[in-house]
This record gives C-alpha cells, structure tokens and sequence, in this order.
DNA sequence: GTCTATAGAAGGATAGAC
DNA sequence: GTCTATCCTTCTATAGAC
C-alpha cells in the first residue's frame, strides 16, 4: 500500500473501464477472490496496461474505494416537507437511505470494507467519513432543528442520530448484508423504515 | 466445499491443535489471507496431516465456522431479576450482549462471515441461525412474558426484540466492525447499552 | 500507452516413506 | 497418523517489442 491521494478523475478511456471492471469484481466477490487477470480481462484491457495505470493490485483497490466512497457523498438524502408531523417528515428520508443501503452495491461495498478493514485501516476511515458519519452528522443537524421547533425532545441529537440509523439498520439489513434469504422489496423496505421511525417517534416525539 | 457434517468433535490432539490455529488466523485475518502453510505452521503440524484431518481449505473453513457456532449458541443471557422495573431488569442482559458482541472474537467471527457469505451461503446462514436469530427468539420470549405482566406494550414482541437489538448494534458496535478507533472500554459498553435500553423503554415501557 | 509473453513467488494439494 | 519433499496451478508483477 502506497497511500497516496489518488483523488484525481479518471483520465483515459481505458482507466474508466479497468476503474469500473474492478470496482464491479472487488464489490461482488471481494479483494482477494478477484486476481489481475480478471480486472484485465473484464476491462478488456492487457495487465500490463492495468499496472502502468495503477501500479498494484492494492493501489487499485483503494482508489475503487476512494471513488465510491466519492459517491456516496453524492447520496444526501432530502428532509421531508417543512410542516408535516415528525413521523411525516422522516419517513421518506428512511425509506430513502433503507433503500440505499439494501442496494447490492451498497451492501457489496459494505462487505469489502468490513472484511479489509483490517489489512486497509485508512480505506475503512475514508468509507465510515464518507458515508456513516456524513449522514449521521446531517441527521443530527436536521434532528436538532426540529427539536429547536419543538417537534422532538432530543438533549442529545447526535445520540438520537445515532439510535435512529441504528433502527433502520436492523434485522432486515442484517440479513441483507448476510446474504440471507431473497432481497427485500420495496414493500417490504417501506415497511421496515416505518416501523423504524414508529418506534423512534414513540421515544423522541414530543408529547402532545 | 463438500458440506458434510461436520460436527464431531475434535478427536485427537493435532486436530485440536489444527482447529485453534486455525480459528485464531481465519477470525483474525479473513479466509483468503490465510494459507494452508500458515495453519500448519502454527499448528505445528505438517501440511500433510492438516490435509488428512480436514480434506480441503474450505472444509477446515466450515469446521471452524460451525465450532464457533456451537460456542455461540452456549452463549444464552440472563434475564434480570424477576420484581425489577423493565429498565433494570434489561441493563444487565444488554450490557452483557453488547459486551460479547464487541470481543475481537465476535466481531472476527461477523467480519469474516460477512466477508465470505456469498462464497459460503450455508455459513452464513448457519452464523445467523446460532447467532443473532438464537439471541433474537430467546429475547422475543422474555419480551412477550414481560408485556403479559403488564410491564411493556409490545403487540408485536419479535418487531420489539429486533428493535432492541439493533438499538444495541449502533455506532459503536459499526465503528468496531470497521476496526475503527480504539475499542471500548466497559464504561463505554455499558453507557452505550444504557442509552439502547433507555429509548427502547421509552419507546415500549407501559405508561404508568 | 498498449500489447504479448514470461519471470518469479506463493499457495493448494499429494506421493511415498515411516 | 504423521512426516518430508514435491507437483502443479494460479497469481502478482515486469521485460521488451511496437
């Protein structure tokens, strides 16, 4: 690992395609499941090509990483409409972010990090920064607004943040990211982000 | 991956030997980092009666896997004391939870689980049934024996068990996964299980 | 920059002696 | 059952021509 910053945009053609052939293998099968020789092969590029672009199997990882974790910042959800009830308001943002983490791409990227995280501490960071953290920190100053309008009782908004995401990413996601079991539905994905928000809403709901 | 039984248990000494290695290098190190020489070599035994006891990687992956089940499944909590408010009756199982949900050896065992789930279906599928759904049944019960004393309302006792459990695998128990961070102490577990504890029994206790 | 061809190393699995 | 020594495949990485 070479650790350079690598943020710059893909330049040629041919390094968006190695970019998205590896990011497709890496995120379905895992880094050490995919060898060069597939990168190469499905970029329809030769390996030599592939290493003069990215100088190793380990500097290619981290910038499918590093790009990825580049889009989800693109991912921030939309706060519901301004005089709903609370329960009105959060509902679509759940149902949003539920749908964005069953996504096979979002679970895909999940699984990679989780098992590299390891041998990749800097990679695990910049995706935690990037995704869990970024829409942590804006549920917290959205929750801390409706709390100033008296929508919410929430003294602490960063823990009631934390305590929603952790609702919404409960045994249906766990599976999910298991593998267990057929894909959840739309349905059922609204289902589960409402009760999610059900319960969240009897905890930090203000009393009427 | 033959899928044989598998659940004898370890007969003589080297492969009790071989199994300890094994599951020390394959939860610290992930399936693929981890070669049939290194298993050996910490075993110490040669690669030759690695291969006798256990014909393949992937079934000495599987034997190691469905062990550590089988520890898990001993793993049951303990229900608070009988008279105690819902509050202190389940501080003591979450932090208790929580606290064996963060031991290197847990979040090993989900990281490489999660990693190879896709490799290893019925793996995963065997991790969840001893694990988290195990936990999930025990907690459904005592939630339903506590709603029938009148001590919370919960129509629905597996939504609510689901709902506590993932109020436990918040951000704390993320950042761990990603190995991000220093890893808690028992101050910290034990907040963090309180705060859990304290929205659930908002979100469910009975209105006194 | 891009290719073909290959070097060099590592890993999974086995043969054969004891 | 256990060991030593080895086979064969696969993989990362590079050399050299164009």
């Amino acid at each position: 690992m070479s650790a350079s910053a690598e943020t710059a945009a893909p330049a040629s053609a041919k390094a968006r395609a190695i970019l998205e052939a590896a990011a497709e293998l890496f995120i379905t099968q895992g880094y050490g499941a995919v060898s060069m020789d597939a990168v190469a092969k499905r970029a329809g590029v030769s390996k030599a090509t592939l290493y003069a672009h990215f100088g190793a199997k380990d500097r290619l990882f981290a910038a499918i990483i590093q790009g990825a974790c580049l889009e989800m910042r693109g991912e921030t959800p939309e706060m519901g409409p301004a005089g709903a009830s609370l329960y009105d308001a959060m509902l679509p943002m759940a149902i949003r972010w539920l749908g964005f983490l069953l996504r096979e791409r979002s679970l895909g990227m999940f699984r990679v990090v989780v098992a590299e995280g390891s041998r990749f501490p800097e990679l695990a960071r910049a995706f935690h920064e990037n995704g869990p953290r970024a829409t942590r920190q804006w549920l917290t100053g959205w929750l801390a607004a409706q709390a100033a309008r008296g929508l919410l009782q929430a003294p602490d908004p960063a823990l009631a943040a934390d305590q929603c995401l952790a609702l919404l990413r409960s045994e249906m996601f766990l599976q999910a990211t298991l593998g267990i079991g057929p894909m959840p539905d739309e349905a059922a994905i609204a289902a589960s982000a409402a009760a999610a928000v059900r319960t969240f809403c009897r905890a930090y709901g203000a009393v009427g």
